[in-house]
RNA sequence: CGGGAAGUAGCUCAGUCUGGUAGAGUACUGCGUUCGGGACGCAGGGGCCGGAGGUUCGAAUCCUCUCUUCCCGACCA
């Protein structure tokens, strides 16, 4: 009979199956330190392949990798307005660089050691970038400077969530500027089209890329544009932004140049990033009740040899014979890259080891046992596709020489397939055409489990209307996530006002 | 940061109300029988009961403070 691996299904607890997941494939665990998590070798491998796949794409699109310092001084912030009122309640601050001996015998901070100017842990780094930037540039000839480093942030989060809103997360930032808006908006559109794509193509996880709202803005940004992928709950995650900074950074932090006529421009600065959220963001698109699904690109071994091991003088042989395997199929290239392999020698149980890999969501699993060695053949299983319509585990025996070659094409395959299913999904929970209010107060009952998301027709509110906007959504649970860029253009009136319309916009439950 | 719940073996939890010095399942170690859907039997090892104070002859248990986690809000990638 079918017998999941987790506990906790999607269905009955969503949140809970998620921890479950976290926890069962061995991605990460809790630190101690409040919303801080260890990375475990899997979750961290599936970050590297991350990190690996996106550089290439910020290389190739003409950035260059640098790293900024963790610490930034708090005058820095003081420069614009608005930006630090977004971060203000949640900087972490390094006031004290020096420990001593209290009376009761422990450590406390020696009062004596306090610092001229506080430090703060960086939220984000426009504001030391902008001032490199400042340097940087004193003539047109000086750009675009395009930048971006792969770093950790903290942000004190009240309340915290693995992978998808941590206190400490990793990311990279892309920074640039530029000598004109048009150049400097385009620079924008091109990193969040190269975000959209590697989320569908890499991660197998369907979005919808678009600009926010004016609410919805990264603090002090003139336009910020994102993709929003939809998890099986039918939420919302925002997975990357791309924000449009204008003049206002330059400005603050006087990033100047002068143009070919002599005169003193501004440039134009935009930023971007990606975090370690994306991996939450996986997890919830593709898991199933099993644990994690793992998108061949970014597993961090894309097939798994599980020799069964007796305790038996024939170990050895069934050792050699899965090394050999191991070895054959790594000379394989799967996606323009050599296929990673591994081979599970660990002393555990078969049963274990099988069921340790469909929960961390390795894409193919080989189980070798003397008899598929003494027939050269494999037993597979395809961990998107784990069951047969019986309800039994769907291991297939196949004759090794000719299994081996249509590795390549069986990965390409899993991506393929994760991504249409999840495609799918999205696809069928993003309802066009409403038209009243009352009926996106019905399409989001409180008692509609995974509703999606809608799209409506608005006027654009900006101000004080969209504030009460805002705050009918918010009743709803409901928030803005944003205009598509490919939507059709408005024809009809606007949900929320009844005036004129014009432009689509997607609204949702969201993380 | 407000409201709720919880922290006891690696993990999931019982024991707390009614104070008397530590339990189960699972995982782990060894041996044996098994083995292609998470095997079974026997024998073992493992805990400063989240931390700090207090009450008491005696505290996992009662009181105070604190840290962490989870859920619901507010805030946010």
């Amino acid at each position: 009979m079918k017998k999941n691996a987790l506990t906790i299904t999607r269905e009955d607890d969503f949140a809970g199956w998620y921890q479950q997941v976290i926890a069962e494939a061995d991605m990460a665990e809790e630190s101690g330190v409040r919303g801080s998590m260890i990375m475990r070798p899997w979750g961290y491998g599936i970050w590297e392949r991350v990190q690996y796949l996106m550089d290439q794409r910020i290389k190739a699109t003409g950035h260059e990798n640098c790293y900024f310092p963790l610490f930034i001084p708090l005058s820095y912030f003081a420069k614009e307005a608005e930006h630090v009122d977004g971060f203000a309640k949640e900087m972490a601050v390094v006031t004290h660089h020096r420990l001593k001996k209290g009376p009761d015998g422990g450590l406390i901070v020696d009062p004596d050691a306090k610092l001229e100017e506080p430090l703060v842990v960086r939220p984000t780094s426009e504001t030391v970038i902008g001032t490199a930037f400042a340097r940087w540039v004193q003539s047109w000839r000086d750009l675009p400077v395009m930048i971006n480093q792969w770093a950790n942030v903290v942000r004190w989060e009240m309340r915290t969530r693995m992978f998808l809103r941590t206190t400490e997360f990793l990311w990279q930032e892309g920074h640039t500027a530029h000598a004109t808006k048009a150049e400097a908006m385009e620079e924008t559109l091109s990193a969040l089209e190269m975000y959209r794509e590697f989320s569908e193509n890499v991660l197998a996880m369907p979005v919808i890329a678009g600009e926010k709202p004016e609410n919805e803005r990264f603090p002090g940004a003139d336009a910020t544009y994102s993709i929003e992928a939809m998890m099986q709950d039918g939420k919302a995650l925002q997975a990357g932004t791309s924000h449009f900074l204008g003049q206002t950074f330059s400005k603050a932090q006087n990033i100047r140049f002068q143009d070919k006529e002599g005169e003193f421009q501004f440039a134009y600065t935009t930023s971007w990033g990606t975090s370690t959220r994306m991996i939450g963001g996986v997890i919830m698109t593709h898991g199933d009740d099993d644990g994690m699904r793992v998108p061949p690109l970014i597993a961090p071994y894309q097939v798994v040899i599980v020799p069964m091991l007796r305790d038996k003088p024939e170990d050895k042989e069934v050792l050699d014979y899965c090394k050999a395997l191991a070895k054959d199929i790594a000379k394989l290239r799967a996606f323009d890259e050599p296929v990673r392999v591994k081979v599970d020698i660990t002393g555990a149980k078969t049963q274990t080891k099988r069921w340790s890999w469909i929960k961390k969501g390795a894409p193919v699993i080989l189980e070798i046992g003397p008899r598929d060695m003494a027939d050269d053949k494999v037993a597979m299983i395809r961990r998107d596709a784990l069951y047969q319509d019986s309800g039994k585990l769907d291991t297939k025996f196949l004759a090794k020489a000719e299994f081996i070659p249509e590795i390549p094409a069986l990965l390409s395959d899993i991506q393929t397939a994760l991504h249409t299913e999840a495609r799918e999904r999205m696809d069928g929970n993003v309802k066009k055409g409403v038209e009243y209010w009352s009926d996106v107060e019905r399409f989001y009952a409180p008692k509609k489990k995974h509703p999606g998301w809608l799209e409506v027709q608005w006027c654009k509110a900006t101000g004080e209307e969209l504030k009460s906007i805002e705050e009918r959504l918010k009743k709803l649970k409901l928030t803005f996530r944003n205009v598509p860029v490919d939507a059709d253009a408005a024809d009809g009136t606007c949900i929320f006002t009844g005036k004129p319309a014009v432009e689509r916009i997607i609204i949702g439950k969201a993380y």
